[in-house]
DNA sequence: CGCTTGACCGGAA
DNA sequence: ATTCCGGCCAAGC
């Protein structure tokens, strides 16, 4: 299943990083909902860019800083992608509150809004 | 140099 | 609910 790259796979990277950074404690954000919030690089026409996006910060995911809070990515359907160390992924997930319910969480609690939309700490609503 | 293999997503069967 | 499909690049072996 062939897919095209970023033009500057790096500096792309480095702008998904930087947002997944903003991720609250407790909170998560897809992948594609991160790729909507950075502006398709020069030369890569919108269509395109919606279709392999989500795959991209998918491999900035992958290639990571150590500062950058790569649990609170998963996938669009709210479930943590299969790989060598998903089952990691949950539990640090679960050490910040998130509650699973069948491997798949509930967006409608947990997804972060964005930059500055700064949401009120869902687990604070449920207490 | 030629395979193989990706932390995805939305729409269609 | 579940499976299938298109999208068509690069690093690593």
């Amino acid at each position: 299943m062939p897919y095209p790259s970023p033009p500057d796979p790096q500096a792309y990277y480095e702008q998904v990083w930087q947002l997944a950074r903003q991720i609250p404690q407790g909170t998560v954000a897809t992948y594609g909902q991160l790729a909507q919030m950075i502006p398709a690089p020069e030369g890569v026409d919108l269509e395109e860019y919606q279709a392999f996006s989500p795959r991209w910060v998918g491999s900035a995911m992958a290639a990571c800083a150590a500062d950058v809070p790569w649990q609170r990515v998963i996938n669009s359907q709210g479930k943590i992608s299969q790989r060598p160390g998903a089952e990691k992924q949950r539990q640090l997930l679960e050490a910040e509150g998130v509650v699973f319910v069948k491997d798949k969480i509930d967006l409608k609690l947990y997804q972060w809004h964005g930059p500055g939309a700064e949401d009120t700490p869902r687990q604070a609503r449920l207490l």
